[in-house]
This record gives structure tokens, sequence and C-alpha cells, in this order.
DNA sequence: AATGAATGAGAATTCATTCAT
DNA sequence: AATGAATGAATTCTCATTCAT
């Protein structure tokens, strides 16, 4: 936009920002994983990005300014990251095995993003003491299986159940994993992996389901 | 268990002091699970029990010596709601739906303590920084529903699967509802129980499940 | 109140309260005074005290409440300095007089006390950066006085002009001193009062005024 | 006084160092009237001006700097406002008339820069702590006032009085003005400045005043 | 048994200033 | 001439904890 003058290059500053904001949400990440939300106070942040608290407030107006920028760096990294996958398969079935793979893929891989975020998820509150995710920041995270389970349904490939409930025991299968990794390294990925695509792939392609009392599930 | 003496309980404390603490508690419980755990300061717990600060450092030596109150008497009221219906089951497969069940239903009787005791799994940290409840306390959680499947496998009633990953994704699918309700009060608790119940009856009875590559998931 | 149970008094700890607000306050008046309200921090107040920080955010809320206990003990001594001699006066001439001169006396006696209330005057904001005390207060410091200037007006002591203007014109030439006195601890104040004094007792027992124009003043 | 190079002005300074500074100058006084001092800060000033920090910084060695140009800028202009109507007149009387009338329309005419240079005056400290404007700037507004009415005692026009007090009267209650008009826009100006006019006329015109105890003001 | 008082550590945030470009 | 970036000092406020009564 400005001229190109000497020693300045058209987004160079541009540049610097973004990589300066990048560095900083990587602390962040690091940092609220490494110690806890709580604990993880900007000056702590800026010690883990190797520099001065004032970097952090100059490139973020807020303490939750920086949160939401973390949040959503982890939330587009994990999309990215299971995209490919799911868009590889064809049937239902293939795409709800590939989700929960790709998905727990990307917390092994991504260990400390996925902690970071469940901290903020749980801890992080606005000024007025408000949670800063609420209702609407899970359901934004279960909207796309709840779509993809009612497509295998529509497609008659799954059976009956209630899609939202699902949807919701799946995610809440797979979100068990990150506090499990936090605090236990070791823990086998694979077999549960193993464990969930198996369960629930027979779930939803059963065509009716027994509940206690005889009667369908739904 | 009581010593016998008149004017004191279990633990050698007397009626006042273990009524006086069962009230912070309560008052603790409320705080936590409105205000989320950080703004939860002894100052607004005492506020909510209706007496002085000082009463809470006066029965509690510490704060982290109150939220581990806390944590046990959920943990303790759970059990004792739980071990009824699950004692009341023969088979396996009764014992794993009472136990899912009861489990969803103490959290919709019991939604504020839930709430405390999710907070204080997440936040709680003792003043070295190190979380208050680590991987054993989430071992001690899945061991009884972990003992469960393997009885049930023993008893050939169930088929072959990791009782260790199955516990696991079940306690997930489980735990994922105290969040939920925390912010939506209208989450329908019984629909989610039908659906939890069907899949994993359903997923734990079969005798052997196919996995993605065709060989079987142990 | 209480019963009296040993080692405390009834108002024990109410006494207490007050003589640690009002050394508070006390310290407070000293350094805003002394250093100018944005300079008067809460640590610097609270070393004027020969306490620590936390006694001052202890005993109040905010600084906004230290800083309106403040002005309000300024203008309650103000009220109590002035109301005797007022009283003492039968003529509403005298009564002015008695005004002028108290007030300038409250301030020779009360000089840092002054100072600071001016100091907050100009300066206090609240938190949403609206001035702490607006035409409102100010309004409520003209008020006697011009209800005085009326109450000789309509005895027919005085003659004809605007009380609120001329009240406005009095107030201006006495709160003109403060400032005055916070840098030039010599100026004379006796000369000063009976300047006023004899500048104003003329004017307002003066029939009628003649303006620039030949009209009268109102 | 201009030295007389191309694009340069008084003091060495370029039109566009000249047209910058007076654009920043006319911000700040924005700024400061509307803000307070304490709020006004450089960042703020540039965005009321619509530039960058950077830009204030570069022209202005200080903020301190910075104040002292708005000061001077307000009193310049004041001076300037004011110099025509006082020298039209050729008795004292009319000059002291002229004072008080010109310096009350300059109030109205130019609300904000009065209300900062007060601000100004009140709260402007250097890094020392010290006031930046002392009994010496409040002398030099003084002087001139002094300097007309011992000239018009000299003239024998006046009675007798202490100048200095009442230059120092009639400079309070010109000064009680901007407070006003910064929290209440209604305030009458031209009523007052009838009633300030006649009073101090009738005043500095009266041969002896009498005092409270019947001897002469001096 | 109870509690008001006191304290100091640590949090977020704002800001003037310096610097490299 | 202009400006974004960086920094560290200072401020208010909250809080767990200790203490004397």
């Amino acid at each position: 936009m400005s001229s190109g003058a000497v020693g300045t290059l058209a987004e160079g500053r541009t540049f610097i920002e973004a990589a300066r904001r990048g560095q900083v949400v990587a602390a962040a990440i690091e940092a609220i994983a490494g110690l806890g939300y709580p604990a993880a106070s900007l000056a702590r942040i800026a010690k883990c990005a190797g520099t001065s608290k004032g970097v952090v407030t100059y490139h973020f107006d807020n303490r939750e300014d920086l949160v939401r920028a973390v949040y959503s760096e982890v939330l587009a990294r994990a999309e990215e990251f299971m995209r490919g996958p799911i868009a590889a398969e064809t049937s239902a079935a293939g795409m709800l095995r590939a989700y929960i793979t790709s998905n727990l893929g990307f917390m092994r891989e991504f260990r400390t993003h996925v902690i970071a975020i469940l901290e903020i998820y749980w801890n992080a509150r606005d000024s007025a003491g408000e949670p800063l995710y609420d209702v609407a920041a899970l359901d934004a995270l279960i909207a796309p299986l709840e779509a993809l389970l009612r497509a295998g349904q529509e497609a008659d490939e799954f059976g009956e159940f209630d899609p939202r409930a699902m949807a919701f025991a799946i995610r809440g299968a797979i979100d068990a994993v990150p506090p499990r990794l936090a605090r236990d390294p070791d823990f086998d990925i694979d077999v549960y992996a193993a464990t969930l695509t198996a369960t629930f792939e027979l779930s939803v392609t059963t065509r009716r389901h027994r509940t206690a009392t005889g009667r369908s599930a739904r």
C-alpha cells in the first residue's frame, strides 16, 4: 500500500506483526497447556515466548484477545488436519471412521494445542465473569459431526438413532482423550481409536437399537 | 466408626465442627459451580455460606484443604447414589446399564455438585503448580467400570474388546454431560442415556468387532 | 451490640475501623495535597499513613471510595468550621462577611485539606472516565451562599443583582485562594479577606448597579 | 523574526513542521479538554489528530514539551483576543471593563482551549513531580491586571485598595468560569460579565472602603 | 470457636519513551 | 518526515494467608 520506501516492504510491517502474533500465540499454547490456564499469566507467556510482557500487550489488546486468538488458531489447525482424510472417504461409515481417527490423530500430533484449548474452554471467562466459550461453542464443534450422521441416515446407510445425542456421545468419548493425554503421555491412542470406531460404527449401522425396556432407542 | 464420646463424631470432630465444615463445603460447591473455580475466592465462599472468611480458614487449613473436601464429598455422594441401582442388577449388561443411567441420574439431581467437581478437576493446582487431581484420580474413577467390564468378559457375557479403552470411552461419553449441563439446562438427559446404553450394550455384547482394516479390534 | 465477650468491646471493632479509616483519610489528604492527585497512588498514601498498601484496600473498596471519603471529610470539616461564625451574625451583611472570612479562615487553618479537595475536584474521574464531582457538586457549594444573598434581598437589606451570579463571583474569588496557597505559603489571607468583604459588601448593598451601557445590571 | 530561508519559519521550523505541530497542539487541546489531562495520553491525542503516535513523539521531545506548547498557544490566543478591546479604551475603568468582558468573551469563544489550559494548570507535573506551572505562572497572569489597577490608582481614577489582592479577586472570579463551562454549557456568561463589571468597577472607584472593624481596607 | 485486621505477592493493564526502519 | 515495534515502570486491584483478640 505504501510506496516501497527504502528499508520497508509493502507488507513488511504486517509480516512482523503476524510473525510476532504467531510467536506469542505459540508461546501461550505451551504455557497454558503446561501451567494451566490460571497460572499462564501474561508475564509467564511472555517469558515462554522469550520476550517481554510489553510485547504481548502491544500485539494483543487483552488477555481475552490473546486467548481468543489461541482458540481460533487451534480450531483452524484441527479443521485443516481433519479435512483431507474425511473428504477422501466416500461412504458415511468411512467418513465417521476418518472423523474419529483423524481427530484422535490430531490430538496425538498437537497434544499441547488440544490441552490448551480445553483449558481455555473450561477456565476462560470475560471481565464480567461469563464463560468465554459457552454452549454455542460446543454446538459449533458438534454440528459437523451431527450433519455427517444425518447424511448417513438419509442415505439409508445408518440406522435409527438420535443424531444429536450420538454426535454428543462420540465427541464426549473423543474429548476424554486430551485430559488423559495431559497427565498420562503413555496413553495408547491407537487402541482407543480402534475401540471407538468399532463401537460407534456398529452402533450407527445397527437398524434399530434395543433399549432397557425393550423399545427402540428413539 | 463413631468414637462414642458425646459431642464428637468420626475423625475426632465435634458436631459443631462437622456441621460447620458441611455448611462451608456446601457453600463452596455452589460458589465454584456458579462462579467458576478461579472466581470462587474464600471471601465469596464465606459470603455464600453466610459467615465470615475467618470461619473458612478456621475450619480448613488451606484453600487446597477445602477443595479436597469438596471433591471427596461429591465423589462420596455419587458413589452412594449409584451403589444401590448397580447392586440391584444381576447380569453384567444390567449393571452396565445401571452404571450409565444412575451416573447420568446423579448428574441431573446434583447438577451443581458435578459442575463443581469438574471445575476443580480442571483448575485446582497445589501451591507448587501441580494439578491437585491427576491421572491417578482419573484412574480411580475408571477402575470400577473397567472391573465391571472385565467381569462381564470373564463371565463370557461380553465379547472381545479392550476393557480399559472401553471404560474410558464410556466415561468420556458420560463426562461430556456436565459441561453441557452447566451451560445448557435444557439438555435432554433421558434421550442421551438411552443412546449411551444402547450403543455400549451393543458394543460390549458383540463377540468380535471388525476394524477398518478387517482385523479384530484388539 | 454484641455481648461484651472477653477481649472485645461493644464498639471495639468499629473503633479500630473508624480510627484506621480516619488515619488513611488523613494520609490521603496530605498525599494528595503534597504530590497532586495523580501521583497520590495507593502505595504512596499507605506509606504516608505508615502502613502497608493492603490496609488501604482493606478498609476502602476502591481508590474512588477513598477519594469520596476524603471529599466528604473535608466538606464536613469546612461546614463545621463555618457554621458558628455565620450563625452568630444577625444581619445579612454580617453573615456575608462571616461567610467570607470564616471560609478563608478555614483555608488558612486547613490548608492541605483545601488543596486536596481541589485536586480531587479537578482530577478525580470514575472508572468510566467521567468526573467524580460535576456541576451538581459545584451547585451544592454555591446554594447556601445564594440563599444567603436572596435572604438579604428579601429583607431589603441588599440591592438589586443576580444572586446566582453574585454567589458565583464570591465563590470564585474565594476559590482562587487554595491554588495560590498551594504554591505560595506566604500569601496574605487577611488582606485578601478585607478586600473581598469590602468589595462584595459594597456591591450587594448598592441599590442599583450601573452597567457599561448605563442600564441596571439586572 | 523570520529567517528568510525558503520553507522555514520562525525558530527554524519548516512549514510542514509548523503545520504538524499546530495540528497536534490542536488535537491535544481537544483531547485534554474532552478526556481530562490524565486520560489524554499520547496515543489518544494522536488518534484525535488523525495520525500515529510516532508523529507526536517526533515533533515533540516529550509529553511535557507538548503540554508546554499547548499552554503557550492558549495564552497567546487569549492575549491576542483581549489586546484590541483593552487598547481601545482610554479610561482605567473602561480598560477594566474591557479586560473582564473580553476575557469572559474569550472563554466563551474558546471553551475547549480554556478548559485544556486549566486541566494542565492543575494536573501537569514534570518528571520530578513538581507542578509544571507554579506560582510564577499565576503571577504572570495577574501582573497585567495588577498594573492596570495601579495605573488607575496613580491617575487618581481609582480609590484606595490593595491592587494585588484586588487583581487576585478579579482573576478568581473570572477563573471560576471555565470549570463551570466545562460541565455546564448553559452557563450564562453575559449576566455574569455584567455582575462582575458592576461589582468591581464600583469597588475600585470607591474612595475608601469600610472594613468590618471600621478601619480602611488597607 | 470465631473473626476482623493486616499484609504482601501477583494479576492485568496503561503508558511514555526509545529505537530501527 | 514518519511510524510500527518494543520495553519496563507504575498503577489499581484481588486474594490467600497469618495474627491478635
